[in-house]
DNA sequence: GAGGAATTGGGACATATGTCCTAAAAATAA
DNA sequence: TTATTTTTAGGACATATGTCCCAATTCCTC
């Protein structure tokens, strides 16, 4: 995590997305004197697991992955962050064990509150702990329905918004091109799926004329398709 | 729902299951003045999809089945309440759309707060916000670990955890008895699989000595069993 | 009790997905 | 560069699950 001495673009983003309105009026300067902007790089953690969180985040910009650690030590992809969203809700009231894993899937900023200073305010602030309950009903209603869409969708289904969601823009012959360049075996793991199985999938949807295999990873031909397959999930 | 006129019945409640900790003391009081012991029948519907809430409940008896409605118009189980928990937090905070259906699966019990009088004040009360976001945070641990049940357990490992949730105790020839009474068609829809696999399923269960198929249902012959293959799943 | 509707039971076959194994290709270390 | 490890590619086969059908049974209505 890196600090970035930039008051104007704190500001620029409170306004925004409306930062005042998740705080007590009363409440919010001495909030502000404590908030800074913070970058993420790509594939840095956000929170891990069994740490004690010392921040809360407002996402403002890039790409993050949420993923849950299973008992038997596998990640289960739960949701990407790719517009404005708060990070550490969950692990600010689940007492019990922080079992998330938060990664930056791409370089991403977000404004930090640190807890140390503000903690006792936030949870005296009604107006902020209705926010985070609304939050929180909200992803939970987002989770069950994509708990139904694990049922109901297939593989290819699933890696289809899972590319989509994850994959790069690159530049290739002054074209832009979406480029997915994940691991393989930690995507199958990542959708729950076997390697032998994810690779058969990714075969038919190249042959399918849908991706393309390149050097550096798979290149998006037909995003379309590719939206079409997916049918909203992750996002 | 029924009122059930019994002052008494509320306080040992109250006092077993420590109402008093979700509120701000000064606050209690009146909530006290509008509350209520209700019954649900067994079937009930306690809310259905799309009405505007009337109440929140303490769950403290009985057995209460969660369900979420698809797009596709099918139901999902999402959750049984076996012990004590709070009903309507999601559907309180989550204005855009109440897509739950929780519905009694016994006859049960709660305390019933009517937000009617006392709203403005549980959106001004800290304490009660708090614990809102901890159980929504817990139920959202919850639902996405539910959510990877999904993918890693094969639909015998999910109906095992369906009986044992939704069998009834019955008696026969002096002996205490668990029956599953549910209708298969509705069971298959709940769990997401098709009727004939459902059906498949439980004849291996038949075969394995687990249950049999008695008059009115099936009868449960070896609980244990069905606890092994079930992995603590909606509970 | 007769007739029709809903529920239960199951055969046949297709598809989705998992497991096991092996080989080629790429990345990394020595 | 060569050796070693990791990643990618895929064959063969088993199992889980879905779809389509139809028959038997039970339930409900008249």
């Amino acid at each position: 995590m890196e600090f970035m001495d930039n008051r104007d673009k704190i500001y620029y983003y409170m306004k925004r997305f409306r930062l005042k309105e998740f705080f007590r009026p009363d409440y919010y300067p001495e909030y502000l004197k404590y908030m800074s902007l913070v970058k993420f790089s790509k594939g840095e953690y956000i929170y891990k697991q069994k740490e004690n969180i010392q921040y809360i985040y407002f996402f403002v910009e890039g790409r993050i992955k949420v993923c849950s650690l299973l008992s038997n030590g596998k990640r289960q992809l739960l949701y990407f962050y790719t517009k404005f969203g708060i990070l550490g809700d969950l692990e600010l009231f689940n007492k019990s064990n922080p079992y998330t894993l938060i990664q930056a899937a791409q370089d991403s900023y977000c404004i930090a509150l640190p807890l140390a200073y503000t903690k006792h305010l936030l949870y005296d602030d009604p107006i902020f702990l209705r926010q985070m309950a609304e939050l929180l009903a909200q992803k939970l209603c987002n989770s069950s329905s994509n708990s139904s869409l694990n049922i109901y969708y297939s593989l290819e289904n699933r890696l289809c918004a899972y590319i989509l969601a994850s994959a790069e823009k690159g530049l290739e012959h002054e074209k832009e091109v979406l480029i997915f360049k994940e691991g393989l075996s930690e995507t199958a793991e990542i959708l729950g799926t076997s390697y032998r199985h994810l690779h058969r999938t990714l075969k038919e949807l190249k042959e399918k004329g849908i991706i393309e295999k390149g050097k550096g990873g798979y290149r998006v031909l037909d995003p379309d398709q590719l939206m079409r397959l997916s049918s909203d999930q992750y996002m």
